[in-house]
DNA sequence: TATTGACTCTATAGTAACTACAGAGTTTAA
DNA sequence: TTAAACTCTGTAGTTACTATAGAGTCAATA
């Protein structure tokens, strides 16, 4: 049995980030010492590693548990698990898409100014004035 | 004079949000009704919309605020803009490439499980649990 | 004129996923 | 034994809002 120091260690997670885990009910220690410091065994490990595997995939901790729970009860659908991982990808590229264009208008936006002047003659100030006439 | 609630259908901001600007040092009210009401004028609007518009392209209240005082202040430097914009590009097309990376592996993750199955033989939940293996 | 409804005010709490303390107790090594 | 290093709980801060509560203001209607 391991303290959370060396969980924090073994993972590359936080200690806090550990507890912040368990407050979200992805993590529990089962087991606590005389001290009352929390011990976890090497099945909480690979849970930690497990989660931050999702979290590396960008879903989020409600997702994640969601997913565990499924793992805890093998009965279930592999279905459910499927659309969520659909939903997430659909999520993902739109994301994608709206910064793509938003890298575009940066770009643009970058173009208009040729610098060594002062703001008074900025290109990039006067087309965001002007976008915003527009709008208007 | 305006009302907050009309600034907030001319601008297509919610009325929270444009109190939110206030608090936040972006946009301040110069005078108020004898009901201590906000009052707006047209300087106002269009000082909303270039909020709003520098928000759709995803910079940050902070930046905006810069952007704001370099407009008051036109003396100063057309580069300072410049690098911010620069560095915003940056973040961007990183968050991009991130994103497009994660996108890969999701998609990796989904062809993994035909579905039908209970979890027990869910190839997605396998390979996230295998990768923690690895990892580890 | 009284009152209803729509509007506005301030202040506070909630969102997501942490991070960063404070103040206390525990363990380990010198 | 005492100091350093670790852990505990609980709370507040981060970002850009959103969503209340409880009170006050204003315009139009009965």
């Amino acid at each position: 049995m391991i303290k959370i120091g060396e969980l924090a260690k073994i993972s590359g997670c936080s200690v806090e980030t550990i507890r912040h885990y368990e407050k979200e009910q992805l993590l529990a220690a089962k087991l606590r010492s005389d001290g009352n410091f929390r011990l976890y065994d090497h099945a909480d490990i690979e849970r930690l590693l497990f989660i931050k595997h999702c979290r590396s995939l960008d879903l989020s901790l409600a997702e994640i548990r969601q997913l565990l729970s499924l793992n805890d009860s093998p009965m279930s659908q592999c279905d459910d698990v499927n659309q969520m991982i659909e939903q997430h990808i659909e999520q993902v590229e739109r994301r994608i898409a709206d910064l793509t264009q938003l890298n575009k208008q940066l770009k643009a936006l970058r173009l208009s100014c040729n610098s060594k002047r002062t703001v008074e003659h900025c290109g990039i100030l006067k087309q965001l004035n002007e976008a915003v006439s527009q709008t208007n």
